[in-house]
This record gives structure tokens, sequence and C-alpha cells, in this order.
RNA sequence: GGUGCCAUCGCCAAGUGGUAAGGCCGCAGCCUGCAAAGCUGCUAUCCCCAGUUCAAAUCUGGGUGGCACCUCCA
């Protein structure tokens, strides 16, 4: 397969450097709020790369962060009088909870900065001992950009006069203007940590590179990992301050591959934090199935900006929907062996495996569905055929995670049990109308079943109805 | 100001040298008691200008218009 590298600007025909084994590190969440449609992106973004990574038979180990330590977690806490503990819990198991909700599957390796704290302190010291990094007269340590012929090497940057002006006076403790914190100290005895170099906490940027080599950095490689992944705006300099501190403290370079997924916008503009205008993911799936978001959020290239907004969230519903629909039109079938066609299998990933052209692959799935749907219209049994489209939906949910759940219920989210008793109590009304050719009658029932939200459909099988 | 990305049908969106995928909407049909669902058919020459080439949406240069990063951020 090609990755699209974000360093190389270039796609690249991706090797893993041992056998079939690929390590994968991704920017995880700071977990200090709710997760808003950004981090979803991302999540599922690399949730595809692993599905598609095992797909073409690799072995996958995937890790991906929980910072639980971190300035705004610690003001959060002070706020709500509760410990820090009790904030990222909160929030890592609202973050699990709505991803999987998205179909996400979880991480092999989900570190806690919390955890991880020994493995931070022995990169910093090995920066310190080979003059990488130096203690100031405060007890902060800073990595020393300087002492790194490569820096900046990864997001291209050229150091601006003004910026370092600007830089050195709001940092004087600072060598150069670019340094950047590993160590903080802080005198605050509620929310600090111990450390070899004094009590207060880690910079940001040392928790990857350390949870890295902890979990999955192998000796005599010539990177760390395979695959290291994240949003955008961590290019730099988050990444960029990664690669310096394992370049520097270790043989070997941080990552192969780079990979940076595009932005979710908001009406044409950035979902900040300091906009304000972040939209939850907790609101979205209060309207809409979390396979519907998965099929939204995934249906623009990765790499591309997103612009988010409910008519084209409601068009991903609908073609989510023609999925379902053909999965109920073949419910019951069952496979005789678990095998996909090879030729279908051969479409999908020749698609997927083009830095993950999921539009591509999109278009084969919509086409398939409406030949199938065509052989079924015809007269006839098509036994194969239905054990083929069966076999081949299964594959969709495999590789993508389209199509996971039962149809049935998948067509009755957000309609309560006491809803769905009433509609069912009005269909059999309305068929006993339709029986006795009363066609006002039935007509009139069915503008009321309407009125819930949902849409009814006569067929062969009975009639059904559906959330609209 | 520095760096980088993008511009394809009314809307969303693939395609990066060989003559424009797919979806939504719309129109015309089939099916249906009528619908819904499903199916069939129809609908673009790729922001502008110049250049390279037998051939360009795709490459080069110049415009114009968006956006992002340079500060916490997925």
């Amino acid at each position: 397969m090609t990755i699209y590298d974000s360093v190389q600007k270039t796609k690249r025909e991706f090797i893993p450097q041992d056998d079939n084994k690929v390590s994968l590190y991704v920017c995880g969440p700071t977990v200090y709020d709710d997760a808003h449609l950004g981090h979803a992106k991302s999540a599922l973004v690399f949730d595809l790369l692993t599905r598609v990574l095992t797909a073409n038979g690799y072995d996958v180990t995937y890790a991906r962060n929980i910072t639980d330590i971190d300035d705004k977690i610690i003001k959060k806490a002070l706020e709500q009088n509760k410990t820090i503990k009790e904030i990222t819990d909160f929030y890592t198991d609202a973050y699990h909870e709505e991803m999987s909700q998205l179909g996400i599957s979880r991480p092999n390796i989900e570190p806690k900065a919390t955890e991880s704290l020994e493995a931070m302190f022995e990169l910093t010291k090995k920066l310190i001992a080979s003059k990488h990094a130096y203690l100031t007269s405060e007890g902060d340590v800073y990595f020393d950009t300087s002492s790194d012929s490569e820096y900046l090497s990864l997001s291209k940057r050229v150091q601006d006069e003004d910026e370092r002006q600007n830089r050195v006076e709001s940092s004087s403790h600072k060598k150069n203007p670019a340094d950047f914190a590993l160590w903080k100290s802080v005198h605050d005895k509620s929310v600090t940590f111990d450390s070899p170099f004094g009590a207060g906490r880690p910079g940001w940027h040392l928790e990857c590179s350390a949870m890295i080599e902890k979990h999955l950095a192998k000796p005599n490689m010539k990177f760390a990992v395979d695959i290291h992944g994240g949003g955008a705006d961590l290019l730099f300099p988050h990444h960029e301050n990664e690669a310096a501190q394992t370049r520097c403290a270790t043989n070997h370079n941080l990552a192969n591959y780079w990979m940076h997924n595009g932005f979710v916008n908001i009406n044409g503009e950035k979902m900040s934090k300091s906009l304000g205008n972040s939209f939850f993911l907790k609101d979205a799936l209060k309207e809409y199935d979390g396979e519907v978001l998965r099929f939204y959020l995934l249906s623009t290239h990765y790499r591309s900006n997103f612009n988010f907004n409910t008519q084209d969230l409601a068009i991903s519903k609908k073609r989510l929907d023609k999925i379902y629909r053909l999965k109920k039109r073949l419910f019951g079938i069952q496979l005789d062996s678990k095998d996909t066609d090879p030729a279908w299998k051969a479409i999908l990933l020749e698609a997927l495996n083009d830095d993950m052209n999921v539009s591509l692959a999109l278009a084969h799935i919509d086409e398939m569905v409406s030949d199938a749907n065509n052989t079924l219209d015809q007269p006839g049994k098509h036994q194969l055929i239905k054990k083929e489209t069966v076999s081949h939906l299964a594959y969709i949910e495999e590789v993508l995670g389209f199509g996971v759940k039962n149809p049935f219920e998948y067509f009755q989210f957000g309609i309560d049990k006491e809803t769905k008793a009433k509609i069912d109590m009005l269909i059999e009304k309305r068929n006993e109308a339709k029986k006795t050719k009363d066609f006002a009658a039935s007509d009139k029932i069915r503008d009321e079943i309407l009125t819930y939200g949902v849409s009814i459909m006569d067929t062969a099988q009975g009639t059904f109805w559906e959330k609209v």
C-alpha cells in the first residue's frame, strides 16, 4: 500500500522495518473535556488505517496515548474541587464510550502520562547527559534546540527573527527562544510530581517520545516506529519536538512515515477551543447513530479539510441506509464459508491501499449495492448472488466498519419502546384497512404514522418502518 | 510577515499526463391501490491567463479566491 508521508510530502510505498510487523503511534486526547468531532476524525482515520493494514496481512501494534497530566486538567480539577484523577478518569471513560459508538476499536496499548513518568525521566536524563538539555536556575529542564542540527527538519520551518525576539522576552531563562520544556518546576504541592529534577510536571512533548521508547521501539532499528500519526496541527511544534528528543536521546529516528489528518471545520471555520465553536461528539450522538457519524467523517479523504454540516451528514445517512436496506433484504442468509470473494476484496483494497481512498471505495460499494438490488429485483431465487452479496457486505463491515449492526435495530435509532408499540399497532390497523381496500382510511393511518418521524414501506415480506 | 495546502456538475466528492468515479438534488420511466423502498435512463471538460506536450483537470509560470500552521489544540 502507499501512504502519504506528510514530512516528505509525497506518497510512499509502505514497507515496515520488521518483516510484516507494523508499529503505529498516534497522539491521543488530553482528557480534560468532552471529545469533539475533531477527536473523532483522528481516531477514525487511524482506526481505519489499522484495519487496512490488517487486511493487508500486517501484524499491527497500535498505541495511542492518554494525556492525563496537563495544566488544563489541573485548572479544571481546582475549579471543580476534584482530584486530577477524578477529572481524567471521567473524560477517559467518556472518550472510550463515545469512540466505541463510532465503531472504533481500542488500540493495543493506551499509555497514560501518569504511568509513564519513569520513561520520561530516563529520556530527560539522557538528554541532559548528552548536553541536549539543560537545567535552569529555576528548576526547569529545557531541550536545547540549538544542539540539534536537524531541528525543524520535520516541519521545514525557518526560524523567524521576530519570533525569536518575542519568545526571548517571554522566557528569559531559555538559552534559545525555540527551546521547549521537558520538565516544568512547580511548587504547588497538590498538583506536582516528584522527579530527579525536582518537583513539577513534564512538558507535553516529552510523553510521546517516552511512551514510544517504552512500548514500541525495538533495538537496532533505524526508526522507533513505522508510522506516527496525529492531527495536522501537531506537526509543529509537537511532532517536531518529539522527533528532536528521540533523535538526540536514542540511536534512532522517531518515525519512518508521518501521517497527519485534516481538520474538521464548522461553517468554514476551524473548530477550536479558543474560538468556542467546538461540536461535541456526545451531542452529535444524541441525534445520529454513531455509525452515521463514522460514515460521514470518513467519507472525505482523511487529509482534506472537512467542513461539517448537517445537510451533508444527512446525505451520509442516506448512503449508509442503502447498505443497511440491502442487509435487511438479505437478512438470515447464512454463509458457507468465511472466505471473501477475491475479486471484491481486490477492488476494495486497491482503493484503500492508495493512501486510504475511501471515496473511491465508497463509489465501488454504491455500485455493488445497486447491482445486487437490481439482480434481486428480477424474478428468481438468486441464492448464489445472495450469498455472494452477504459476503461482500461482511467484508465492508470488516475493513470499513460500515453495516455492522442488526439492520432492523439500525433503522429504529432513537425510537423508544412505547412509540414502537404504537407504530406497530397503527401498521396493523392500516393493513386491515388495506385488506378491505379502504385506501382512504389506510392513507390516513399512514399520515399518522409519519408524524412519529418514520417512513413505512410495503414489501412482499410485510410492512416495515424506518426512522427517517 | 514566514511556511504550507487547496480551487472538479446546484451541493458533497474521487481522479495527479491519455480524453471527467460515486452520492445528494432534479427530470423522465418501471414497480406500487397510492406511496415509500428498489431499479433504469438523462444532467459537468475541471477558477482565470499564458506555456510545455501528439495529448493536461492532471506538468510549469503568473493571476484571483479560500484555508491552515507559526500560541493550547485532533
